[in-house]
DNA sequence: CGGCGCAAGATCATGTAGGAATCTGAATAA
DNA sequence: TTATTCAGATTCCTACATGATCTTGCGCCG
């Protein structure tokens, strides 16, 4: 009896990205509770697949720190973003994206203004017809700004180990809530700007600014889930990096 | 007939170690040709094993940079580094871990500076009593010498950011000759001397220069092997399956 | 009477074997 | 020389067996 029934269309292939693509949904939009395990058994039953291909996207999600795993006791669901892991986040921002943005603001064909601008134009234009849920539009141009920032840099291992981080993707799991997308966007514009111009130190600073401010806002948002874990035993001051 | 030849003493489980060591150790030493296919099935019976831990494995090291995948056409060992890719490797270097330096060299009890003497002293006697190989050695001080430094930094998303790297892994692959070790341990010796005093802006320079000599270093190696390949231009190079 | 330890059952990860769809590569025909 | 077809090889998935690990329930001790 053929246990399927999803996903069926082109039933001959393609099982491991539709798997993939639904179990990384299924994290990022909190169905599975974080920290919690996942049965590989009723995962292949519930999209109607077998278990190998279920596991392979599970290797393939611990790459991308969604799960981790155990041996001998299978995969579970990364626990969210503390206040701690945060800040260790965004500090590696700051030290990988000022240089990228220094990096991309010469004056030559790799330089990316053109690009942003284009990217900007779009984001500004989709926040004005899209009325509902902008957050998902947020982010994605969100990454694409820093990508394409990163990519002009053009330093392929710099760029594979940002990519690494996916730092965007767990700060969209970390807030569903929504965010003031206005003040990003003119961030952006101000980096944008000085890359365009061709002036490194305005570009790296402009880019400083806007990771401190959007650490400043996503910890804001922070502190207001503080409540339902008030005991916050921080141990030493964390140092501050500067370049 | 019994294929197995290996690793057969505890049949039951602990395969995938074995696998991940075995298939590893081929990749650094070239028994399989950089660029050349990997044939699971060749894989799994050559090592007594079935076909799901080679994937397993194979996944793996997909995540270590020893080989890329390619949808209905299977795994193949990565190219080696070539000059661009080594300065993209060392630039990222120059980025993270003379940071790593300024940060680590703090009056605090997380100063690695213990641990490194420790390290230094260890690879010392080392070098003075094997009379073999000693790059495997070295290799492996080199590894624990950065990473003690990185995780005194204590950012983990920068240590693992660096680790996901695998530098030495690839620069061991790159370079089979040998290398004089003793100007290594003795930049190492300054670095420890500047993290132990407590000098942020001594400690941040002795790295970075460390990292420009060794960039230096493996450049020059690289230079001495340019003659064996001076034409490299060529489209689909003759693609041999090797297993 | 309540807490602790132990053991049997169940659950689940891990490895094995085999089959179907697909890709590779070369020989053949236009 | 170029497009097409066909056989061989190989990946990818399914289904199942096995051993380890976690849970549940009972008995024992305090």
């Amino acid at each position: 009896m053929p246990p399927r029934q999803s996903s069926d269309a082109s039933k001959g292939k393609a099982a491991v990205s539709d798997v993939y693509g639904a179990m990384r949904a299924s994290i990022l939009k909190g169905d599975i509770e974080p920290g919690a395990r996942i049965n590989i058994d009723a995962v292949s039953r519930s999209l109607g697949v077998s278990q190998t291909p279920v596991r392979e996207v599970l290797q393939r999600l611990e790459g991308d720190n969604l799960v981790v795993y155990s041996p001998g006791r299978g995969y579970s669901t990364t626990p969210l973003l503390d206040l701690p892991a945060l800040r260790s986040l965004f500090e590696f921002r700051l030290l990988v994206e000022p240089w990228a943005a220094r990096s991309a603001a010469v004056d030559r064909l790799a330089n990316p203004a053109a690009a942003l601008e284009k990217e900007l134009s779009a984001i500004r234009n989709s926040l004005k017809t899209t009325s509902g849920d902008a957050r998902q539009d947020l982010v994605a141009h969100d990454t694409r700004f820093h990508d394409t920032i990163l990519l002009a840099a053009g330093n392929p291992v710099v760029q594979h180990a940002f990519a690494q981080t996916h730092c965007h993707l767990h700060t969209f799991r970390l807030y569903p809530a929504d965010i003031d997308g206005a003040i990003t966007i003119a961030e952006h514009a101000t980096v944008r700007e000085a890359i365009a111009a061709c002036q490194p130190d305005r570009a790296e600073e402009a880019m400083a600014e806007h990771i401190r401010n959007s650490f400043a806002r996503f910890a804001q948002a922070f502190e207001g889930k503080a409540d339902l874990a008030p005991l916050e035993s921080d141990g030493p001051p964390k140092r501050h990096i500067v370049t």
